[in-house]
DNA sequence: ATAAGTACTGTACCAGCGGTGCACTTCTCA
DNA sequence: TGAGAAGTGCACCGCTGGTACAGTACTTAT
């Protein structure tokens, strides 16, 4: 059995915190999610609150480095268990965007909506710090993804000229836009179903 | 020469709060947004402001149906531009995509993002009637790029099954996902580069 | 010339908000 | 059992959206 850590009270408060800040945030933008609201119902003071955050830019900044860890992590499992399953750079690219899109689809009540573009569309109210959160952020996923790309494109020339930044971009601008979608017209599938689209592109620009 | 009809003093108020509201709202969401600051920066008094717009709300649609309709009116011209350049729907519709990532790249700071997407983040601030608004938004775009896709299908097989409702999606994904990218990255040309990915992608599937 | 809108200004007021500071208490665990 | 962790309680601040209403300057039709 694996021995998981046991949160202390205290970590266990603040995620709950999170959790409860998180959800308010991508309903209603930061500066319309009152601390308040939080408090009353995580069942604490506003002193509590305090305790854990120094301030409302502490909160921001602690959800977002919460936001990309997590992300982080699902991307990270998803390309490991995408490179057990093939050698090939392009089975594996094409595996994995096949996993992702299942997760996608799996979620309850479709995706709650990700907290990088809530921020970018509220830049001002957040310290630079927080901002270059959001672009180094944006930057790793395009690293990440190009590197994937290379290595494709080392073994199938692409049946197009492309720029392989540009094909790595496409990807987080499909699933960003597509999340929105997705919210507006209340269909969870949109999100799933568009990132089988960009698959479907880069089957397209690399199968024979 | 064509006769434009001549705003009113009043019309021209209204349409400079307007103007500075939305940029506002573009960069720290509606409830970051005051009602001071708009009307500081307009040199208008609060109640100047109540005259033009029963609340905060009244703004927030206001808003959104003058960005809804700016939106529609640019759509429009492009297509009809395409349409006078050639008489084959595919043709029609990959030169509308050339020319709407033109237009977006000619943006001097690149684009200042979306509105409607802002508000799909920010939901709950918002009356059931705006948010229908945007649902409403989505729901034409689909139809209308279905529209043309659905002429392109029958004329060009397309080389993969595919759903056009997801193709056509796909578009307001991509300039979704690709103007918070933009913003992001401070690179306005991420925008104009992914509609152009866009355009590779369909000219691929309907190509021979 | 004047009367009737249009397009505002000025003043006063309200509850709720984010945020700060500090003294105090209760819980938890080594 | 004692020390630190995890809070409570209370007082206070300036700003925010919003309401109410009386007054005024500008424009235009008659």
């Amino acid at each position: 059995m694996v021995q998981v850590q046991a949160l202390s009270k205290g970590e266990q408060t603040r995620e709950r915190l999170l959790d409860i800040a998180q959800d308010a945030v991508l309903h209603k933008g930061f500066a319309g999610t009152s601390l308040d609201e939080i408090i009353c119902e995580a069942g604490i003071t506003k002193s509590g609150f305090f305790y854990h955050f120094r301030d409302k830019n502490d909160l921001a900044k602690a959800l977002l480095q919460r936001y990309l860890d997590n992300e982080w992590r699902i991307f990270d499992d998803l390309f490991r268990q995408a490179d057990e399953l093939s050698d090939d750079p392009l089975h594996n690219y094409l595996i994995f965007l096949k996993l992702f899109a299942d997760l996608l689809g799996d979620i309850p009540n479709g995706h709650p909506g990700c907290l990088v573009a809530s921020y970018v569309y509220q830049d001002y109210l957040f310290s630079q710090e927080v901002r270059r959160m959001t672009t180094e952020g944006h930057r790793i996923w395009r690293t990440r993804f190009r590197e994937r790309l290379d290595r494709i494109a080392a073994r199938y020339p692409p049946k197009i000229e492309i720029d392989l930044n540009d094909m790595a971009d496409m990807l987080s601008s499909v699933a960003d836009g597509a999340i929105i979608l997705s919210k507006s017209l209340s269909q969870p599938d949109v999100l799933p179903r568009q990132v089988m689209q960009y698959r479907a592109y880069v089957k397209l620009v690399f199968s024979a």
